[in-house]
DNA sequence: CACGTCATGAAAGATATTTTCGCCCCGGCC
DNA sequence: GGCCGGGGCGAAAATATCTTTCATGACGTG
């Protein structure tokens, strides 16, 4: 049941009543002004706490805030009347967007950089806007043929080795982990002896894929160098298309590099690009690879399923 | 973003009438996704109706919003409570509210499901929106206060031990590292044996960290409740504020699960806001101990340059 | 197959909003 | 100065809307 106007007219019973102009959205405040000439004392009253206060206001119901204003019930539906509302019910609604609108409206300065006296909830918004515009970035930047490419590799490969360390390794895990799951014979290495020793079993048709911000991570370089001179093919997820690591690299990857801080260190607005590259990766091989990767994908659902305990509802 | 609800009343103004949690303000979406599993069928038709058009849904009474999802008005109303409100009347405020926000907001780019055959640039725009919404839903419903405690105690902590298995395990990681770098004594486990054998070490004054997903994986939950019973202080990073976990959570911080599907396990979407979680955990924690964390992090930077500059090498 | 549990909607009960109605203040007119 | 018409205004009735209770039936379990 919709919320009828329900005032016809004595004249002629129009067809289609009047599409009147539709209450005002988040013009209110210039509404009041241009009204308050007409307005008795006590609806200037309600209209000026109104003005002054929306938030507050969608909070309190008629007699709320006809006892704000020391006013009747009566006055305030009036007032709401007259600012072009069916009635209280509709002005609170509008009251409640302005609000929402005007508290959006001052963002909490997340442009600047995170300081030591910032209250929790600017961290959280700085962070979270900061690594949303990583994500922008990375995507934007990313080369899709490069990428194409390297999901190519990946999907033929015999097996794959993949290079990080520190927060990369962490990345390099993560793409493993991913890629095991679909059936692809992958291994992630954290030890820069251990990598090397096993690049050099790798061959043509194999992949290598170094992760790291810098580019220039000598314990990551050094295996993929060693992988790339066995044949095998070589992709570079770096921050820095320019480094020295992309000189093993076949094909190059390439993340945003968001601005860092003391509070803000490289491994966190980088490793979030990262982490978007090696998803595309992964779906790419999956979808690449479908038919094997799709039962692959619920297996492995299903093996972890008797580990979970039963969710219970609420106590 | 704290939507404080402001009741003032001529007559007794309570001394603390309302501590619970305010209503979300922006974060229904967030909300809606997060609490899913634990609605039953009706309920989430209605609450799929509510974040699918806030708008339309504002406009709609109680009577009407069930009849348009086919259910009864009891179950709208057990629906608003589910999700933090009061009751209906303040789901509806708040819906107007995130209309009005999303009219004045950029568009509201809803992208399908990604398809096996989706070219590789979609997968990438698709998969970077899907982040960003993770991390905007996951800010949006993080409670700041929840983060606070969390980060006090993590910040006199005398030891920290971090449970977390597969994907969830490199998150526990990344927040180990990170904290580790600033001094704090801290240990990832993922082995569930040693986890628990370690956990029993913990006592009044340490603290431990549970991060899944699910917040029902056996392995973690059982190494957070020894610290928990143990006198540790106990924090859980879960994408089900409802599940078993949460049991031995003095604090638990809630992550946003966006929608996942076949070519999109539930390991990538939840990471992404798991990571922002740690992410603000260690900046929360490296303002408290800012003295000692400054240097300790120029150190770590220093000690990394070294590996750096080496690695140059000719083809 | 019987039982308990729980989701669900119908209807009763409680609130909030809208409308009605008449008081009362004000100013003009006799 | 007193009488009369016109509104502004609020109290309370009337209505719409929201909330709670309760009975029912579906579903899963033992």
């Amino acid at each position: 049941m919709t919320n009828e106007v329900k005032e016809s007219f004595g004249g002629a019973p129009g067809p289609a009543p009047a599409p009147p102009p539709p209450p005002a959205p988040a013009a209110l405040a210039a509404k009041v002004r241009t009204l308050a000439p007409t307005m008795t004392r006590s609806m200037q009253r309600v209209a000026e706490a109104v003005a002054d206060d929306p938030a507050g206001c969608a909070a309190l119901t008629v007699t709320g805030l006809a006892e704000l204003t020391g006013t009747s019930e009566a006055t305030v539906v009036r007032t709401a009347r007259l600012l072009g509302y069916p009635g209280y019910r509709d002005l609170r609604l509008a009251l409640a967007g302005l609000a929402a609108q005007q508290q959006s409206g001052r963002a909490p300065a997340i442009t600047t950089d995170i300081a030591v006296d910032d209250p929790i909830a600017d961290v959280v918004a700085k962070l979270a806007y900061d690594e949303q515009q990583t994500l922008a970035d990375t995507a934007a930047g990313l080369d899709t043929v490069q990428l194409t490419a390297a999901v190519n590799a990946l999907a033929g490969a015999r097996r794959t080795d993949v290079y990080g360390v520190g927060a990369s390794g962490l990345v390099a895990q993560d793409l493993t982990q991913k890629l095991l799951r679909i059936g692809l014979l992958t291994h992630a290495h954290s030890d820069p002896h251990l990598a090397v020793t096993n690049a050099v079993q790798l061959r043509a048709g194999d992949v290598a894929i170094a992760v790291t911000h810098s580019g220039s991570t000598g314990d990551v370089i050094e295996p993929l160098r060693v992988a790339f001179e066995h044949g095998a093919t070589t992709v570079a997820v770096t921050g820095r298309p320019d480094s020295p690591v992309t000189q093993y690299a076949d094909y190059v990857l390439t993340t945003s590099t968001a601005r860092e801080s003391e509070l803000r260190p490289a491994a966190m607005s980088s490793r979030t690009g990262q982490l978007l590259v090696v998803d595309c990766l992964f779906v790419g091989v999956a979808q690449r690879t479908y038919e094997a990767a799709a039962p692959a994908l619920a297996a492995s659902y299903e093996a972890l399923a008797h580990r979970h305990r039963a969710v219970r509802r609420a106590p």
